[in-house]
DNA sequence: GCCAACGTTGGC
DNA sequence: GCCAACGTTGGC
């Protein structure tokens, strides 16, 4: 079991469509860094849903529900997607602020590769950010 | 809206 | 293959 964050902003692809969609593709990808992290991603990991620019906080917990597939979304490159299906929405957002402001989450790939859409997390990462979430 | 960080492109 | 120029992302 593996965890992951990704971004997304909201005015493009917000939790709520998400939840609406019941399933999303995860498409649109297109650096490396990112499309390794996709190709990595297995069917049940879990997966902390970040809104980028808008909100900059983690709203929710989605999951692996089809691992990468060729973007139906890409003319042209070797670039996957991913489905992820919602698995909760937080009841309280974990803000950007939070996780710079703890010095156990400062090593996140979220705030040293601040680009980078699509990151891996570590299990104790990904423990605290739940427990903030349910504080 | 600005700017820093960083990935990509293209000239040499 | 190096590196300058440029484009994009995302925090502020």
């Amino acid at each position: 079991m593996n965890y992951w964050l990704v971004k997304s902003e909201p005015s493009t692809y917000p939790w709520d469509q998400l939840v609406k969609e019941k399933e999303g593709m995860w498409d649109g990808v297109r650096n490396y860094a990112a499309r390794n992290n996709l190709m990595a991603m297995k069917k049940g990991d879990q997966v902390l849903f970040y809104h980028s620019n808008e909100g900059k906080e983690v709203v929710g917990l989605a999951e692996v529900s089809k691992e990468h597939y060729p973007d139906p979304t890409a003319k042209e490159g070797d670039w996957v997607v991913v489905n992820v299906v919602p698995v909760e929405k937080f009841p309280k957002t974990v803000t950007l602020a939070q996780i710079k402001g703890d010095s156990r989450l400062k090593e996140m790939a979220l705030v040293k590769l601040s680009r980078l859409s699509v990151s891996p997390v570590r299990r104790e990462e990904f423990d605290i950010i739940v427990g903030l979430a349910h504080d």
